[in-house]
DNA sequence: GTTTAATGTAATTATATCGGTTACAGTTAA
DNA sequence: TTAACTGTAACCGATATAATTACATTAAAC
């Protein structure tokens, strides 16, 4: 998993909250990165319908939809990313030694396992989520 | 996570199978990577306490655990890594914006609680059942 | 219609990470 | 004393990630 996710959770709590719609470099600098990185990536979360967007004067990105009803899962996939995934695989399946062949499909296995968990769990927060955590009333000190 | 973990696993497992002391050079040729490498690593498993080695003529190293008490939990602590984490950081706990502050602390609440979930399935696989998967008598095809 | 301001998108650059390689000092046993 | 191995550092190259620059396209205001 890269950051994609981070500035596109990030960017979709900053809309949902403002209420309205927001250029890339506003975004951008709430986010604090460069506004081409949100183009790039907003552009996924349009292509995935979490969010619309118009060029010209006054244009901009919108979120429209209800933000109870859209999951951090939802965002993951619009970026098309895992959460647990490794390229590299040891041993060659053309060996003769069993463990040699099969130790990368077995550890394919447990990864999968712990990205499939991974994502069951993101698709429990909400970007209502994130605001009522952002903005609670009660930010107890001690 | 990196690919130490698959290496560290495998050798592991290989160790484990061989029932054998082995030199870094048979374990990086099953892994397929390169000695360094292996030695690097399993220097970390010796110092888990994992394994032993020896230097010199016929040294290597050796695997004298219970392999049903070694788990991917131990072999990820070893090795020191996070199954999931981000460096890359959004926004900026400097800026007034609730949203821009906030954000950060946030998302690492999010990833630690799906690291720790992670570990917490890594604890419930072992050595031996690595290596019975890898052994069972019923590999069905179809 | 022209200007202005924004998105869509590609190309390039900078940097960090990761895995591979080489080298060699230290260790152990024949 | 030699041979074989670990321990460990230094370095190289490839890949991936984020930043930057640029520009065509689109939409609204004048």
């Amino acid at each position: 998993m890269t950051a994609e996710f981070i500035v596109a959770v990030h960017s979709l709590v900053f809309l949902n909250h403002k209420k309205c719609s927001l250029s890339s470099e506003m975004i951008a600098e709430n986010v604090c990165t460069n506004p081409a990185r949100v183009r790039k990536i907003l552009l996924k979360l349009k292509k995935a319908d979490l969010i619309s967007s118009k060029g010209g004067t006054d244009g901009g990105y919108f979120f429209e939809k209800d933000p109870k009803a859209v999951t951090l899962r939802d965002v993951l996939a619009a970026v098309e990313l895992d959460v647990v995934k490794i390229k590299w695989r040891s041993g060659d399946t053309d060996m003769d030694c069993e463990v040699a062949s099969g130790m990368a499909g077995v550890m394919d296995g447990i990864f999968n396992t712990l990205d499939a968990s991974c994502k069951a769990q993101l698709a429990s927060i909400t970007i209502d989520d994130i605001d009522k955590q952002l903005f609670k009333e009660n930010k107890n000190e001690l």
